[in-house]
DNA sequence: TTGATGCTTCGGCTGCCGCCGAACCATTGA
DNA sequence: TCAATGGTTCGGCGGCAGCCGAAGCATCAA
């Protein structure tokens, strides 16, 4: 079956420590120089460039020159959530020595994180609990959202990019993405991306630099409270 | 950060050839003997049980001795879904010299097969669709569904094992599975083994030895036409 | 008890792959 | 044009991990 030497060989494309860090800094969404990914890995840039073209060759990157730079980043969401299902594995991989889960020792990353391109963490799920609680956003088929007409008021008046989010016709406006330190499912997709912005524009958050965690500002823990009754 | 380390270890213990083959057999959600495996494998005894005990050690798989034979299954239905998102990376990948993906090249294991211990693929599809349309089937939350008055009923006339379902206090009951193939969500949690049980013990469906491929009998196709008014 | 079967442990071999030093190419800025 | 910077390619080294043969335990059937 050819399924199976493809299951090898992308697994095999993550199985190395290297790359691991690689892709777990990517997982921030964002586009990253080789030079970076290098020194993120511990590695030389020689040996990086190796990598970083053979999980290009595997689908799982995606390269863009841009003058002496060439940036890197995840070839898709699909890349993403797969990465996040096996951290969720990893996660509950209770070591005989401490039982403690790994994600546990880094309570800065479960506390708040991109994924991909949208928050996560328990600020990502305190702002999904949020939306949906104020009957904002409804479930709408297993893996959707729909943004109900109160939501949009809501979003126009946060600061939300909405024709923006909608404009990016390619990929679904609102998506369910399951939270691997949470275990429930926060937003994602064009409009989860366009909420997030919003965060970052409106410095209620900022992102730390070579890392996926995501620093709450005092007026983000604020803002969290007025504009969305919830409490981190 | 350690869950780099734990991510790798994860995706490199799938990332071998010969563990990924293992472990594509035992996506069928059936318990298999060491040299079973091995011979799936296609390599010798003693290699095989290395694997294995690494396996079990990374808590991917749970052995349990009976007689002079060892069964190994997968530890719990996370690592089907990790392995599943894996796989569904996988046939996306198109490579360029043919554009067809994977799965497309095994269109029996597209058309059925089993997904740990439910039905997946088209046929997968199709049940969960019909038990949807006719109000069977309810979502709930993001990732359950609820069977709803009218859905007991047509499950206890198909002759569904609801009590033994229910018993399974420890697992969710109707859970939703996104399909790999389809790229749709599918009946899984106990009511989903449940109605896979029905189909192979009312010889609708039969298993195919050492394959999570199956194959629909003439009966299956005149029942899924019948009692759930669908062909495929 | 004896032999057969299923599985594991041990030891040694082999090949692959990740790593770096050195050299090379491309872009930028002076 | 020349130096500086960022990336890649090439070649060679070293270690790990997968593989098997041989031997050692268990279990079962006589």
């Amino acid at each position: 079956m050819i399924t199976v030497n493809a299951l090898s060989e992308v697994a095999a494309l993550m199985g190395d420590p290297a790359r691991a860090a690689m892709l777990s800094l990517l997982m921030d969404g964002r586009a990253h120089t080789a030079s970076d990914l290098a020194i993120t890995a511990g590695i030389t840039a020689q040996t990086a460039s190796g990598h970083l073209s053979r999980m290009v060759e595997g689908n799982l990157l995606a390269a863009r020159a841009q003058g002496r730079n060439r940036f890197y980043r995840l070839a898709s969401s699909d890349v993403a959530h797969a990465i996040e299902s096996l951290m969720a594995l990893a996660g509950t991989r209770a070591t005989p020595a401490s039982r403690t889960a790994a994600w546990r020792r880094d309570p800065d990353l479960r506390f708040c994180r991109t994924c991909y391109d949208h928050l996560a963490g328990q600020v990502g799920i305190a702002v999904t609990d949020s939306l949906t609680q104020h009957g904002y956003l409804e479930p709408k088929g297993p893996r959707d959202w729909k943004l109900t007409q109160p939501g949009e008021l809501f979003c126009e008046r946060l600061g939300v990019d909405l024709p923006g989010a909608r404009q990016a016709s390619s990929r679904h406006f609102a998506r369910q993405c399951l939270d691997w330190s949470e275990r429930r499912p926060h937003i994602s997709g064009a409009l989860g991306a366009a909420i997030a912005d919003t965060f970052f524009k409106r410095g209620w958050a900022e992102r730390l630099r070579r890392s996926r965690t995501v620093r709450l500002t005092d007026s983000g823990r604020r803002a969290l409270g007025s504009h969305f009754g919830a409490t981190v």
